[in-house]
DNA sequence: CTAGGATTTGGACTCTGTCTAACTATCGGA
DNA sequence: TCCGATAGTTAGACAGAGTCCAAATCCTAG
């Protein structure tokens, strides 16, 4: 269990071939100290939290250089926005409709069988697994 | 396989307690002759194929009503568009992001297992499996 | 210190989807 | 037939997520 701070943040970006600036540095820290599912506008309210730091338009630009480099994965569960996830390992999520709470289900001891041959020249980009739940009536 | 038609489209719009309009019959009439994933946009440009007969508003009520009666199931891969889907079996989906192309897989032959058991208080609306395919390099 | 590339920014813009208030279609009863 | 009630449709305003752009700022090599 790795503690976050602005230092590893700077190391981890560097590491993925993102250069790291002071905002790029917030965003990140954002998402990697709380190991949650954040949409854009969670991550904008969180690095702007004190004062305003950030700009939308870098909120975004920074996410998506994010998920080019792989740093981060995008959760595509809710019609009306994404989610951004600083978990890239292999796992599966429990979306809650109610509440739109997203939560993290372990890959390790599920298996997944019976898929069919993928057509011709493609290849697999990723498998996403997503149990809906709601509150019971 | 069932033709479909206008006439069982009524049918099968008053078998799901739905009021089988004129608009209601084409928008029904555009997903289950196709048995294809069509966004809104998609719907509305197939309806008003050759001249405009049903309003934008109409279209997305009527999908929603069509979601709510369970005639139609949503699927949502795409951060920018709902797709809507006359199969409401299970089943599942393979998604070609280069192009946007949502395919069935067919669910008789997969097995997912391991699932962990779900929190109290909540009960599964549904599991979708999105197989993420890109043409190759 | 300075020039140039990289980054950030406000704000305009696009797109999907919702809302509203007016309009229309349908139907049963007088 | 005429009327009123109800359900359905409509244009267009509106909202929210996300993108784009040109100008401003930041950083670094020289
Ligand atoms: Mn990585
Ligand atoms: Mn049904
Ligand atoms: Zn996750
Ligand atoms: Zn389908």
């Amino acid at each position: 269990m790795i503690q976050y701070n602005r230092d590893n943040m700077a190391e981890l970006l560097r590491a993925h071939d993102i250069n790291p600036t002071h905002q790029r540095i917030e965003i990140a820290y954002a998402l990697f100290s709380r190991q949650e599912h954040l949409s854009a506008d969670q991550v904008m309210a969180i690095v702007n939290g004190r004062h305003a730091e950030t700009s939308k338009a870098t909120v975004y630009n920074t996410l998506n250089l994010f998920l080019e480099k792989g740093l981060i994965r995008e959760v595509i569960v809710d019609p009306s926005k994404v989610f951004y996830d600083p978990n890239t390992g292999p796992h599966h999520h429990l979306y809650e409709v109610d509440s739109g709470r997203l939560t993290d289900i372990k890959a390790d001891d599920i298996r997944i069988e019976g898929l069919p041959d993928l057509p011709q020249g493609v290849e697999t980009v990723g498998i996403d697994l997503i149990v809906r739940v709601k509150r019971t009536a």
